[in-house]
DNA sequence: GTCGCGATTGAAAGCGCTTTCACACCGCTT
DNA sequence: AAGCGGTGTGAAAGCGCTTTCAATCGCGAC
């Protein structure tokens, strides 16, 4: 087999006891015991064996994350930040990356099961009391990314407030007739984007015309796709009177609408004011108007705030929402921007 | 502390042996105590503790994935590919994704250290002889994607092939001075491409205009960004006689060139044809023509051969290569399309 | 009535590490 | 000379599970 403290504990002429402290770097070895350790396990090329260990410790040096791949941007930008986060201390990164939601609760078992983690980050999923029970029963920490639940630790962004901002944008505007295209309806960010849009509305003292909203049916990726997008704006297009204005509650829906508006022979800007949400990379390049969520700031925030619960277990419970910012660019009429 | 087998044991009134064994579907249990045993461990909500069934197992069910995330679209389809294969499989993913190529070699080692993970997927980074022998000190099976090395089971593009259908294209539409854009020079697809590039050219009998081949510098994503390809073009448009076709080694970087393009008052077929690599979800919405990498494919199969590996470690290194498809679209004067 | 055999089970020895407890030893103080 | 606190170390008991080995039991075969 490999080498172990054993191997180690015998060529060195010490005790496994020893070994193990001089790795974990207890302070009662003397030098000339700790060197001879070392000088051993360099030689035998010795490594701990991780299993034995979080055995013994009782902990992984592993972090879950669950994370529906919905919007693949969104996924990217916060596991980068977990990762950057990550990098600076001793755990490594588990994901359980899902594409529908029907999965969820099986990834989420999973990335809790004991001793699987030391703590679990559960993405853009509303936390039922069905998964805090189970959680709970795992008594692994846990920190929502893009959802709330007053009990637990959360990063999220204010979807709601967003969702007015743009409204609130095209209606600065001076535009009349305000389309809404929405993925589909279980999402609950894209829930909380349409209420914005609602309270928009309610405070500009305007009625909503339910006829310029649209919701997409599709399952796969939630709805959040360029071809829901794509067809969503196609039936609004249809449906008669012509929105000049529409507030995508997604990019990558934005960037369909958008394909929609020049396949009708309509301009951006001009015939239609588009704002979509999220300010994945393709807006900027086909000049977007959006709200910006900053995703890589949430994915450190949320290891920041494991790391915070994982040490000190009964603090109570800590919540950060960021505020999206609206990033005008040509779809609104802004200048051309880099 | 929580509940374990030796409660269940204890309640069922058996040693904790059978209870391991009616958990692991050893068939030499009789009905009645499995039932016995289900039915105590459902009332204690029992769960087995990974790492101690890991050590005495002496595996783990847990697959490393070491991806630099130079491009983050190429990373993203290799993830979905790999979880989609490991979804059906009992086995978990631990990411470890760099973002510069430096810290390959630290992740690389926490990736494989003894007890970790039954297998290893190394993305997009050479195995090096220091590499390998590290994976063969640490005996864990390992699977090279976008990169190859005789001994080592592969699944990779072949990236000269693809770069000299690239510029084979762009020779065959009449084009007079192509230029080439590359990345970081120590990225070893981006060489590959641009020894393909160089091929198309011999085989044609032409002569290479170096005066149109334009490296980047930065190190930062391995110059893999739409800045770099950005810069790039521009540099290549300042340098005197334009070229009237580029090819790209990236689409990231094609995006970059064909904004320069644009601003430098260009069209992009008519005046300069552009062609990319990768095939990125934007290059169809924009109608960037490319080579398109079957990047989730590679993904699956990367996690096929791996599980082939762990199962029978003996077997000769196997070996697939796929061919880059060329994707014609708008920048090569194709129609437009969806 | 005994023997052999397969089916079922338990005792116990790991897997490789951490950590508690106790002990030996040292140089000092009273 | 006895007592003391501090230091360095080893023995051994876990951590929660798997697996080997041996024992027991019933049952049909002889």
């Amino acid at each position: 087999m490999s080498v172990t403290i054993y191997d180690i504990a015998e060529q060195a002429g010490v005790s496994i006891a020893t070994v193990s402290r001089v790795f974990n770097q207890h302070p009662r070895v003397s030098d000339r015991t700790r060197e001879r350790v070392f000088e051993v396990a360099e030689r035998l090329d010795y490594q701990p064996h991780v299993s034995a260990r979080s055995l013994a410790r009782q902990n992984t040096n592993l972090i879950s994350a669950v994370v529906p791949m919905m919007t693949s941007y969104f996924f990217m930008e916060v596991i980068r930040g977990l990762q950057d986060r990550l990098d600076e201390s001793a755990y490594d990164l588990l994901v359980y990356a899902s594409r529908t939601l029907g999965k969820v609760d099986g990834q989420l078992a999973r990335a809790a099961q004991k001793g699987r983690a030391d703590g679990v980050l559960l993405c853009s999923t509303p936390l039922t009391e069905k998964r805090l029970d189970r959680l709970r029963a795992a008594a692994t920490p846990v920190v929502l990314v893009d959802s709330f639940h007053p009990d637990v630790d959360s990063v999220s962004v204010d979807n709601r407030r967003g969702g007015a901002i743009a409204a609130r944008h095209l209606l600065d505007l001076g535009r009349e007739r305000i389309g809404l295209i929405l993925p589909h309806p279980d999402s609950v960010p894209a829930r909380d984007r349409r209420d914005g849009y609602l309270d928009a509305f309610q405070e500009a003292g305007r009625e909503v015309d339910e006829a310029l909203i649209v919701e997409c049916g599709e399952e796969r990726d939630h709805g959040y796709s360029r071809e829901a997008g794509y067809d969503a704006m196609r039936e609004l297009l249809a449906r008669g009177a012509r929105p000049d204005a529409v507030f995508a509650a997604s990019d990558v829906q934005a960037l369909g609408a958008l394909k929609a508006i020049r396949e009708a022979g309509l301009h951006a800007p001009q015939d239609i004011a588009l704002v979509g949400f999220d300010d994945i990379r393709t807006s900027a390049y086909v000049g977007l108007s959006t709200l910006r969520q900053p995703m890589y700031e949430m994915g450190k925030l949320a290891i920041e705030k494991l790391f915070r619960r994982i040490a000190e277990p009964d603090r109570p419970p800590s919540h950060t929402t960021f505020t999206p910012r609206l990033v005008t660019r040509e779809t609104t009429g802004a200048a051309v921007t880099a």
